[in-house]
DNA sequence: TATGAAACATACCGGTCAGTCGGTATGTAA
DNA sequence: TTACATACCGACTGACCGGTATGTTTCATA
């Protein structure tokens, strides 16, 4: 019984310990402002236990963000496998993406911030999976929705890109401070995306187009 | 004649090698990987030489950053000042930064992979600067166009946040290797900004919809 | 052409930090 | 209780890097 389903071993527990501490860090400051006696002082073991369990600081980062994004590609598969329209399916996983706290929607945008510190085979990981876990099924819905008609047609690549960045500006700190309700921000990207900015002619109002 | 219109001095000449330097490796590599050791060798000259022109790296960093923002906002500026609709001015101003070297069109995504490293003063004149420089500029289009009924109302910071997301995305590396030609490039953004992504019925043609 | 200040080079210091290593504590199986 | 393995500690080191102190060159001006 040293292994049942949800019995974490104590090798397993500090190891998670130490990756918790890590994401707190890592999301306040730069990689190399964040040193490995921080996060093993935050973690509550030293630095010698935390290179018991990592072999780098690399290696600690690279499975903290290959964790991350593992379980938000489970997370927005459900999206991209479910039924119904593209703006349903893009509503639910970036409902699902603002419902999550706060530090793990910025670990997402972390890969932006310090890819460069990685080179070769790590960094070339990490790339691939952050597209996985969000361009790629981002994607996936965009090229639904353009083979349905319900979408004009284009690069469903570049498409995602851009839905991306939307969402990324929308649970950006400065979004937090500004607009208060998270469901009018998901109403305001989903609008935005579809619809765009320009004013539409209000079609069968009584008062068709003033004010 | 020591100092005319287009006559650099000796030590103008050499700080500005010294930033120029600093451009190119500051947007390669993290601000912590640059050392002064790597950016005086590339500028042509020592670390002490750079130590004459600059107090610290910090500044070198800012008046880098502060130099860029200045110029971008002028060439900008000419957009928001120009006469005709919210969307020619955007047009201008997105083909204006696209039609710049792709370094210096990186420069401006570095405020938000660095900025954590500034902190007090360095760090508010830095984002002042940026805000001046790309999104109030695109902010005061915006108002424009929703004074004047060319866009839907809505809160013109946020509208400009998205638009600047939207234009970095058009430029970056990855678009750069996608999608070839610029003036393609803009009108795309340009359209999905305006009228978003969903597919809208033709009104009048032959075939009305019908793939 | 003498001179002094600005422009640079060279050598060095102080501090930081990733990574190491010998040793200790904590289990665990025989 | 012995024997072994895994987990962890904490002091240490070697390299690196920002910044400085001091010496050397350049060059405009008198």
């Amino acid at each position: 019984m040293t292994e049942t389903t949800a019995t974490l071993s104590r090798s397993e527990t500090t190891t998670s310990k130490i990756i918790d501490a890590a994401k707190t860090l890592f999301v306040a400051r730069n990689y190399a402002d964040v040193t490995t006696d921080m996060i093993a002082g935050a973690a509550g073991v030293t630095k010698g236990g935390l290179y018991h369990h990592f072999p780098s600081k690399e290696s600690l980062y690279c499975s903290m963000m290959l964790d991350d994004f593992e379980s938000k590609r489970q997370l927005f598969s459900q999206s991209v496998d479910m039924k119904g329209t593209a703006r349903q399916r893009l509503a639910r996983l970036t409902g699902d993406f603002l419902a999550l706290p706060a530090e793990e929607r910025q670990l997402a945008g972390l890969v932006r911030r310090d890819i460069n510190v990685f080179t070769g085979e790590d960094r070339d990981r990490l790339v691939r999976a952050y597209q996985l876990a969000l361009p790629k099924q981002i994607e996936a819905i965009i090229s639904d929705g353009i083979a349905d008609g319900e979408l004009a047609p284009a690069d469903p690549r570049l498409l995602s890109w851009w839905f991306v960045s939307l969402v990324e500006v929308a649970v950006s700190r400065y979004a937090d401070e500004t607009l208060g309700n998270p469901d009018k921000r998901l109403d305001h990207v989903l609008a935005l995306f579809f619809e765009g900015a320009e004013a539409k002619p209000v079609p069968a109002t009584p008062n068709g187009g003033i004010q």
